[in-house]
DNA sequence: ATTTTTGCAAAACATTTGCAACATG
DNA sequence: CATGTTGCAAATGTTTTGCAAAAAT
């Protein structure tokens, strides 16, 4: 454990959203500006290897991975299209189409991603209201 | 409508799971060797603008854009992580999850992916066979 | 002392872009 | 002829890698 690791790990923990691996370095470098984007990769990668972290492409149009601190299959996602915010949900109904897939398939599924797009409930209000 | 955009076409429909770019430009060159790959990358793109095609990422590894001549929202996808093999599904759970989450949190959804990942029938046999 | 991790620079990967030449309507 | 499309080469954005130096066990 480094202390490259240690002020890694510390930042994640003060994320609420989905950081991409560049937002971590600039965080990371008010610390410490020798870090590097490198060690930051390393260290998200390794994270994810111990199943500590996941890695999520939420944008359809760039190839940017989010990293999100939580275990598989444990939530899903809604990004808006218009404010690019992601909502986080739960849903029992997630499971269930798991097991008919199971059943129908043969397959043993082990994790899975939802991702809904759409508008979100602020972003609607303002595309509906009067001057609009 | 020019010969190159004829003959991407005509690959597309000969495909029956989801090829990347690298893919149908392999095989369009057979028919015209001199034809540029980011013209596939233009036909393709100006499909999905049309939304006559979507652009997926199944691989958790790679970021490389898979092409699925669908509407979106028609179906869904698992990925068997030992045989690299897409099946597509259909469930009708999905637009519950959708309508659960619009009326849980105000957002009008447009669109999801849905990915599971696990082992299929097939690999899950070979797996736990009897000199396994 | 040995193994692991780091920083740096360069490479890799997938996709996009500028631009002049070409084809199409 | 005006417009839209192509091929090429170079650029882009994001992530990974090789390697020698530094830090950790």
């Amino acid at each position: 454990m480094t202390a490259q690791r240690r002020l890694i790990l510390e930042t994640l923990d003060s994320y609420t959203d989905h950081p991409s691996a560049e937002d971590i370095y600039l965080s990371v470098r008010q610390a410490d500006p020798s870090l590097n984007l490198s060690t930051v990769y390393r260290t998200l990668r390794w994270l994810q290897s111990e199943n500590l972290l996941q890695a999520r492409i939420f944008e359809e149009d760039r190839r940017l991975e989010r990293f999100d601190p939580a275990e598989p299959s444990e939530h899903y996602h809604f990004r808006c299209t218009r404010c690019q915010q992601v909502i986080e949900f739960d849903s029992q109904l997630v499971g269930k189409i798991r097991e008919q897939f199971e059943a129908d398939s043969g397959a043993r599924v082990e994790t899975g991603t939802v991702i809904l797009y759409g508008q979100c409930a602020h972003c609607q209000e303002i595309n509906n209201g009067p001057n609009d």
